[in-house]
DNA sequence: TTTATAATTGCAATCGATTGCCTAAAGTAT
DNA sequence: ATACTTTAGGCAATCGATTGCAATTATAAA
């Protein structure tokens, strides 16, 4: 039932016979200050347990040191990653973190959007949701001069920072990788392409496929499967072909791989020697599952990282910069699900 | 370039000819305003783009709708579904979600509370870092009236409402289970038993022990294996052993578990025939291991859920309610690590 | 000693929204 | 028609920190 009141700048004042400006500046370090008088302020402040309240001097200032992160779930490997990867840059700043998940619905991350631009947030992260509508509240956070910054999932007419992985090449990779251990017919899962980074998976896809001389076939690629359940079941009809797949990479996620692998597994197909296996994403998992799964990591704390120090980069030119796409390189992580040579 | 300046009610205001106190009653709802005048108000304010800005709003409110959270570790699967069952209840309510990690570090965690406490959040969910220090920045919390509430690893002498797993429960179910399925030298991989999850948990298993009159072997503990590699070493270390132990559980964490069943199998034990396995927390990969890993789920979403619940319900009641410990039931998933019947 | 300059400190406005109090107008009852 | 109650809306203080400008004091230069 203690409910003292906090604090203020101007209870230390009054105890010292100070002006709260004088307190102020003390606090903030300002040099306009005399050194004496600001370790007596500094003391006074630790002894009166004083904390300051950063709405007051947010709103003072018009500016919040806190940066907003809109993710479609928050306890998926690869968004916790970027957070963690983030906050690390962040916390060095002194920034803070807002955290919001869109649950991939469009209207829960439009008011996530507003409630981040509410609190006028310095910049926003953001992944944005599988199910699309207008970008007019993207829009708005330029028009407000939020620096805003899209990762994995963006919008590409949108004029911002963009860090992404190079999808396009990291599939490329995993094909051409499958073709070298032999494998011959090359089915691939694809994810919804309303989304760039699945349209680019494919295309990589496509791509390795017509360098190598491998003819390109419709029934070798099945849509939207990207949980794994829907592995499974994208599996089963693979395998029901007259000439079926003899390797499927998940371009989706490493779940629909486990989809995959425990599918044909079910079936009591031999992996990789029947079938080879490649996911997306590196999950922990994909290391130890029997056989191990082939993967591309896409270092997303790493990711998380540039995209904190773009933000604070960003900041300190002052919009002079030019909004360019950072690609990180991901990585192709061979495992036994394709090795057969 | 175009910085247009943000839109405040001051704006509106003028625009209408009206009182901005007008204007703010308009936008909050409230009743001493006329239907028609709001309805323009509103629409006009939807007009401008108008954008409350949350933090003038909260200044004078004195009140903050925000939970701050602060866990070890943001990409860790328990905490990163604590926080998505969290978020699910605050965004319900129109609360936000400010996250810190700690790190596992004191001084961070300390950092991360004060960050919470500046803000003036109305509450602060935290998980303690496994380096404990001095319980000054909590008590501090408390002291300031703000909502503190401490689930997973929690400091019992601190007046708070815990949420946490009963521990003892689960741990003795899973010695019972082993026990039931023939094993007979169980071993424990425990925790640092500073924390009081760890020291809840070996007492689970010393009292299923004893109930079932098995005797208590100093050598069948093994301290502080909370990880996939210290896991295994732990695992070495006691297979080679005169009479080593026919099951292991893995108190910690399903990584050491995970380490378990990785360093038996490279040594070509039998799993479950010659050791039985158990882990503790249900991460996504306990089921596709080969063996699949016995485990406890901690019932992560829902503890998330019951936080958020309990803060408001705490709102609600305004400090009249009696700080209570919430149990979370865990419960055993009895996979094939551990049946041999 | 006088004047110029620098170093400190105080004053008061400001950020934007909220809210208690007050007034005017409109509505209701007798 | 008079008195009383509601209702609507305005005024101005307030939340706590920051900051431009003014005022004061100390220091240096002449």
């Amino acid at each position: 039932m203690k409910s003292q009141k906090r604090t203020t700048i101007y209870d230390i004042a009054q105890k010292l016979n100070l002006a709260a400006s004088s307190v102020s500046r003390a606090l903030s370090n300002s040099d306009k200050i005399n050194a004496e008088t600001k370790a007596l302020i500094l003391k006074t402040a630790a002894e009166m347990n004083y904390q300051q309240n950063a709405m007051a001097s947010n709103l003072r200032k018009g500016s919040n040191p806190t940066i907003g992160v809109v993710v479609p779930r928050i306890n998926q490997y690869f968004f916790s990653n970027i957070i963690a990867g983030l906050e690390e840059v962040t916390f060095k700043k002194g920034y803070n973190l807002v955290i919001c998940q869109s649950n991939e619905l469009h209207a829960r991350e439009v008011a996530g959007v507003n409630a981040l631009v509410n609190q006028n947030v310095s910049g926003i992260v953001i992944s944005i949701a599988a199910e699309q509508g207008s970008s007019d509240h993207l829009q708005q956070v330029l028009d407000r001069n939020i620096q805003l910054i899209q990762f994995d999932r963006v919008l590409e007419d949108l004029e911002t920072f963009k860090v992404v992985n190079d999808n396009h090449k990291a599939s490329y990779e995993a094909v051409k990788h499958l073709i070298e251990q032999g494998y011959r017919r090359i089915a691939l899962l694809e994810g919804p392409q309303e989304l760039p980074i699945f349209r680019e998976r494919k295309e990589g896809y496509l791509a390795a496929l017509k360098d190598h001389g491998f003819p390109i076939l419709e029934e070798l690629m099945y849509t939207n499967a990207w949980t794994k359940e829907l592995g499974a079941i994208a599996t089963a009809k693979l395998l029901e072909m007259a000439s079926p797949p003899d390797a499927i990479f998940a371009s989706t996620s490493d779940f629909a791989a486990l989809g995959v692998l425990e599918a044909a597994t079910a079936k009591g197909i031999r992996i990789p020697e029947e079938l080879g296996i490649c996911g997306y994403s590196n999950e922990p998992f994909t290391e130890i599952t029997s056989p191990s799964i082939t993967t591309i990591d896409q270092f997303s704390i790493e990711m998380g990282k540039t995209i904190g120090d773009l933000h604070f980069q960003e900041l300190d030119n002052s919009g002079a910069v030019i909004k360019k796409t950072v690609n990180i390189k991901p990585k192709l992580i061979v495992r036994k699900s394709s090795q057969r040579i």
